[in-house]
Order: structure tokens, then sequence, then C-alpha cells
RNA sequence: CGGGACGUAGCUCAGCCUGGUCAGAGCGCCGCCUUUGGGAGGCGGAAGCCGUCGGUUCGAAUCCGACCGUCCCGACCA
């Protein structure tokens, strides 16, 4: 096939509009392959859809390929089964009436409907079974951001597994893990597999898969020996020992006038940031509880909500004086009455803490003697941590969470009544696993990851179009020959033919960047040939027409 | 939803502080000429309700207010 450029609805610019920060988003709106037509809305534009298909063609391949099934679920989904399966107080979904009155969601995920098509299954001779389509997602965000990494509608992979116990639904997770790892091979992506929150998903084991980028919204923690990788929402690494003062047989309080932070605490004592410990309120629906973390640590949120077992906040002003009796900077666990959380990192030793007193700090304060907390994982991890499994040195990396997979039980197989016979004739509810993939995340992924200062490095497999070739005044014919040639090998060829100047051809190329460029002009004409070039490497080298195959 | 920045031609931006030839530039676009292996050059041209609404003023892109929108940080987040 070939495309002639002079024909194409291909607007590249050579500016990136003002708004743009993140890579992909420049590079992909300048390259012409998207447009925003408003907040976290965006058009695929020929270019930039051709990429997305091939994508999508990636995925439909492998997930065929372990026998799921494609099929297509509507946009347009009844508010009614959100509501049996109890997922109708989330804030992100997109609602609408139609003119009756009736209440319909466009959702950012399918569970509800493709398990209210579950119900068919009625047997355990029917089961496994695996479902997927691809298709639009809405998601009411409250903050679209980075290109097209966080979208209000986007077009996602999800695939579901039914089966009929926890082991055939390992078969099937492990299939699918399987299959996601060759889709992002083949994408040409980095990614790291890594245990993740289920979040709003519910259900107990998760994998996040996250491609390293320089724009995302999760960061990676990875270890030099390779041993590890997490999401740092749930790393639990290795913080550095702490250097503690002698032990006290009780805890001493200690005037610390004006004293507000624990590094100054710590400056003020003359002893290890790590030897204090801060007091975190956080305000639940069963009332303020005191999360503790050590001095020279961060709280992480999403560890916190998983130890307390729900949801929790900051807690205000006003909040935190009725039940401590003092503010912000004084705040410790010794007296405290409600309930307290204390990172591992705290069970053994003595700390500094707060005395509940404005002004004053206790010394010698010992968990289990000063004071009662459940122990938890707590803390973000940070510089300086070591690899929880063998020691080694941390670094940590913004990524894309382009895939995860989630075991998710009978949640909603049960909501929805989605039962069937099992062998012994007892009804069971099918037990169910869901994977997705972000389409046009893993689209912007892959711009973060490969491209240099002139434009986009497209893996082969993805590339808008196999081979493009550039002519130049005085080549014409010897160009149109060789994309014939390329076009009659099965490959698609886009021919710039337009009537511009050769830097803005090359530029461009660079900008679009299909792996292959081939240019006709003058030089190589002499020859009787073309010059093939490599997109990512920059190297060239002069070609026959009849050798083309061989090298393309 | 909190904090910050911004909104003038298709894109990038100047002008605003100090109201009155301020409707401007570069790139892009159209026509002609010239040029052709890394965004050349010349001549001519089209193009903006200065985000919207309201206020102040003899007069508003410019000052004030509200709203809308976009981006960034945070909150949030299959």
């Amino acid at each position: 096939m070939i495309a002639r450029a002079s024909h194409l609805f291909l607007p590249t610019l050579r500016d990136a509009p003002a708004d743009a920060e993140a890579v992909n988003h420049k590079l992909l709106v300048r390259g012409g392959f998207v447009r925003q037509v408003t907040g976290g809305v965006w058009t695929f534009l020929p270019l930039g859809w051709r990429v997305h298909r091939k994508i999508e063609q990636i995925i439909r391949e492998e997930m065929d390929g372990i026998g799921s099934q494609e099929m297509l679920m509507p946009v347009l989904t009844p508010f009614e089964l959100w509501q049996q399966t109890g997922r109708d107080f989330i804030q992100e979904i997109f609602r609408l009436k139609d003119r009756k009155g009736a209440d319909y969601v466009l959702p950012m995920t399918h569970e509800e409907t493709v398990t209210f098509h579950a119900r068919e299954l009625q047997s355990y001779k029917q089961l496994p079974q695996m479902l997927y389509h691809i298709s639009t997602k809405n998601r009411d965000e409250p903050r679209p951001r980075a290109g097209l990494i966080r979208l209000r509608e986007f077009w996602m992979k999800d695939a579901y597994s039914f089966d009929r116990d926890d082991q055939a639904l390992g078969k099937s997770f492990e299939l699918q893990r399987g299959a996601y790892h060759r889709i992002f091979e083949r994408a040409g992506l980095q990614f790291s597999e890594v245990e993740a929150e289920p979040g709003m998903m519910g259900g107990k084991e998760s994998f996040d898969f996250l491609a390293p980028a320089g724009a995302g919204e999760n960061t990676l923690v990875t270890c030099e020996n390779g041993d590890f990788a997490a999401d740092i929402e749930v790393a639990r690494t290795v913080a550095r020992p702490a250097v503690l003062p002698e032990a006290l047989a009780s805890p001493d309080e200690v005037e610390t006038p004006g004293v507000k932070t624990c590094e100054a605490l710590a400056a003020f004592l003359s002893i290890d940031v790590a030897a204090t410990s801060k007091a975190m309120p956080v305000t639940t629906d069963d009332g303020v509880v005191l999360a503790l973390i050590r001095g020279d640590d961060r709280i992480e949120p999403a560890k916190l909500d998983a130890a307390l077992g729900m949801q929790s906040r900051p807690s205000t002003d006003e909040e935190i004086r009725a039940a401590f009796g003092a503010s912000g900077g004084s705040l410790g666990p010794v007296g405290f009455k409600g309930r307290i959380v204390a990172d591992e990192t705290l069970r053994d030793g003595q700390f500094v803490a707060g005395a509940n007193r404005d002004g004053w700090h206790l010394r010698g304060v010992e968990a289990g003697r000063d004071f009662q907390a459940e122990l938890a994982d707590l803390r973000e991890s940070a510089d300086g941590d070591v690899c929880p499994n063998c020691g080694g040195k941390l670094t940590f990396t913004t990524a894309i969470e382009v895939g995860h997979i989630f075991k998710l039980g009978t949640k909603y197989s049960e909501a929805l009544g989605a039962r069937f016979l099992d062998e012994d004739g007892k009804k069971r509810a099918l037990i169910m696993g869901c994977y997705g993939i972000g389409l046009a995340r893993t689209m912007a992924a892959i711009v973060e990851q490969r491209h240099d200062e002139h434009g986009i490095m497209w893996p082969a497999s993805v590339a808008p179009y196999d081979v493009h070739v550039v002519v130049l005044q005085g080549a014409e014919q010897i160009g149109l020959e060789a994309a014939e040639a390329l076009s009659a090998l099965g490959k698609d060829v886009l021919l710039d033919d337009r009537d511009q100047r050769p830097g803005e051809k090359f530029a461009d190329a660079d900008l679009i960047g299909i792996p292959v460029r081939i240019t006709a002009g003058k030089k190589s004409l002499e020859d009787g040939a073309v010059d093939v070039r490599d997109r990512a490497t920059g190297e060239e080298q002069r070609v026959k027409l009849a050798d083309l195959g061989n090298v393309v």
C-alpha cells in the first residue's frame, strides 16, 4: 500500500502547543498523530489512528492466542447494573439521563455488563471462559493530564475470566499474565510487572504493568540486582537503621520551645532524625486515628488506608485539638486514647515523641511499653532505602501504568447473581478475573521511551507505516519505483511527494518516526539507487532497487 | 476541590504595568518568481468579536468583577 503525503491529512507542526509539557503530548501533537478537542478528550488523526490500531491488533492476536474471545459491549449502560454491584457511589463515573429520566452511565470498565452476560453460563461444563472487548471507556476525571496519559475518554482492552474455583482462576490468570508480557514486548515497550493496589476494583491479588517514562503517575521502585520491582504505593523496602540514644527506664519529658518539625527536634536534642517519631492524625469514619512513623519518613497514604482497612484523610486543626489537647508539632502516642497504627520501624527501640502538650516532647518512648499500637508498613519508600530481598541499591522511576490484572473473586458474580451448577449439583458464584490495557497510554509510553530531540522512533510493530519514502526533486521516477517495489513486497509505504524543501521533508520524517526512511534524490539517482536510513541509529546505506527487499 | 499560571491570527508569542494610529511580529497559509540532500530567498496577499459577560471611563486587548476554558502542583485515580 502506498499513501501519498500530498493527499493525507497529516498536519505536522514546527512548534509544540504552549501548554504541552509531557514529551508524548508534544511529539504526538507536532507529528500530526492526535489533537485535543477539550480537556482529556482527544481525536486520533489518521496517522495516530494507524498506530492505535497496530497496538490494538497486537493485543487482539495475543488475546485470541490464549483462547480469549472478542465481543463488543455497549458504552451506554443502565445505571441500575452499577447500583446492584454497589459501585454507584464512584465519583468518576459519567452519568446521564435519557428523555424519560432513566439513568445511565458511560462506564470506565465493564465488570457489570460482562457479568450480566455471564449469567448465561450455567454449568461447570461451560467453564472456563475468557471474554474481552476493545472499546471506548469514559471517566469523569477531576484532572486529565500529561497528554495521553490521563484521559476522560480512552480506548481500553478489558478481558474477563470466569472459572469454577481458585485453582482454575489461577490458570486463567497465568494465561493472561503471559499474554501481557508478549503484548508489551511486541509493542517494543520496556516494562515491569509489579504488585499493586487493587483500588476501586476490589479483589485480592493484582499486578500492574509499569512502563518507565518521563511522564507518568506511578513511581516504580526497582533493585539494581533485578530481584525487586514494586509500585511505591506498596513497596516494602528497608529503611536505613536509626542511631538511637541510650534507652531510658521510662519516658522523660523535655521542654522543646518552638520546635515544630522532626528535623528541628533532632537538631535541638542533637540526635538522629530517625530517632524521633512523627505523629500524623488522620480522620476516618470511626474518628481520629493516630498514624505514627519515624521522623525521617513520609507516610504512604495507600499503605495507611490498607492498614486501617478504610479511607482516611488528614485531620483538621480542630479535630486534632479535640483529640489530643495539643497542636500539630507536639503530638504523640503516649496517653492518646484512640486507635494507633505505627510503622514497623518503630517496633524496636526508643524514640522521641510529642508529649501532647504544646512545646514539650517525651524522650525514651517505647512501643508496647508506653503505648499500644498496631504495627504495619506505613512509610513511603525513600532514597537511601535498600532492597528487601538482597539489600541492593534501589532506584525510583516515574512510570506509566499501561496494564493491570486482577483476581476479582466473586464480588461481581454474587452481586449480579452469576452462578453455575458444579459437579456436585451445588450452585456457586463464578470466580472472576479482569485484565485491562490502556491503548492510548501504551502509545504514549512508547513515545516517552523511544524518542530523541528530533522526534519519535516507533518500533516496527506499531509504526504507522513500514517505510517512509522521501522523494526529492529530480528523482520522482525512482522514488515512485522504490515505493511500488516495497508495496509489492507487502510493505505499507508513506510516500512524501509533497512540493516541499528537502530539509522540511527530513525534519517531518524524523518527527513522525517511521523506522525506515528511504531518500530518492539526485545523489542516489546517479547510482540508480536510493538511500536507506535507519531512524533509530541514523545509519544510511545506498541500495539498488532490486536489493530493497533484502534491506527493508 | 485547594494552590499557581495562562487565554491576542492555524502555531509560537509581543502589546497590558503607565487606557487614546495597538490590531502587531515570526512561522504557517494563498499567488508569482527564484531555489532544491536537513525547516532557503524575494515581491504581493488573506487571516483575529484580543475567551465570555458585566462594570469603570469621553474612550478598554489594556483597569475592576464574575464566569468559562486550558496547563502545572496537590487532592483524587483500574
